[in-house]
DNA sequence: TGTTTTTATCTCAACGTTGAGATTATCAAG
DNA sequence: CTTGATAATCTCAACGTTGAGATAAAAACA
């Protein structure tokens, strides 16, 4: 069978034969990204059933699986969600207007501010997570559970070579 | 060894030992989005240093390996590039200022218009493809080429059951 | 033929992100 | 202390995308 990069290589082949050698990372990277945005897609309608961007999805999960209690500095987020400060701030900006989280200034670093859950963002993101996963689970029903266990495990050896090895 | 996604899966583990058997379609989807993060940005700044976006240089391409008269109807673009109409319109727009494609109304059906790419855009996509491969070979370099390809291979088989099999 | 439906593209306001710069606080020397 | 450098967050204009609606042409139907 061939998918949508076989597709795109068989394209080359046709038309610049002479890269045909060079384009063996399109094999992994192309379908790295097409799959990234059918995830995307199916992730952000499963978050917004819920009244939450996908990026304000993203903060709540990362509050929330860091434990009690359930509190993260702006700069934490930065770091875990790969995205830049001004992002950060518009997202906490209106999930706090929502109620999802609150900002305090405690300890002795005043520069930073801490964002915690609010009972209500528990109470979201714990519908939202059971959701999310639902949804990830019902993406992949049909594939085989040993296929997916070796492909991540490929993955995780090429996040690791690229140096993704942390999420502080 | 682990990656940012163990650490992930690690957390949710002590935070809800619940939903653990619920996770593993988070070690491969996770990975693939954190791994879509770190090539797109490689890549836009590849394409940044010919003077294009991510967006303009993937229509570049589209129209490059569709071989003469390298020529598609705005509709080819939305299918093949996964976004709307209104960016590929803001997408055409910009690179006909540039003089990287141009509008032509040929053909019977008068609704659609053609793209075709110039004798610069032909120039502008060499070189910018020439980087492209470059420097995903250079991201993949300390990657065995023997797990590239069965990684590639499962997501394959991910793409194909998801119904991701044309480019059209 | 005239009418309706469908198709292809464009318009445009709203949205989230970027990225550079500003602000404010802490740390390190002297 | 004071000065300079570093760090954390916020501000804001610019940017690309979305998504609903508009426009216009073609196809289907009556």
């Amino acid at each position: 069978m061939s998918d949508a990069v076989d597709a795109i290589i068989g394209q080359w082949s046709e038309e610049r034969p002479d890269v045909v050698e060079d384009l063996w990372p399109v094999q992994l990277f192309g379908r790295i990204q097409r799959l990234a945005r059918v995830i995307d897609k199916s992730a952000k309608a499963a978050a917004a059933a819920h009244g939450v961007e996908h990026g304000e999805f993203d903060v709540l999960t990362t509050l929330q699986r860091s434990g009690p209690p359930y509190t993260l500095t702006a700069g934490a987020f930065i770091k875990a969600s790969m995205v830049t400060s001004g992002a950060i701030t518009n997202r906490i900006d209106k999930m706090e207007a929502k109620g999802l989280v609150e900002r305090v200034r405690e300890g002795d670093d005043r520069r930073t501010i801490k964002i915690r859950l609010t009972e209500h963002g528990h109470e979201v993101t714990r519908a939202a997570f059971a959701d999310h996963l639902a949804n990830y689970a019902q993406l992949l029903a049909d594939v085989d559970r040993d296929v997916v266990d070796k492909t991540a495990e490929g993955l995780r050896h090429v996040l690791e070579t690229l140096g993704d090895t942390t999420i502080k």
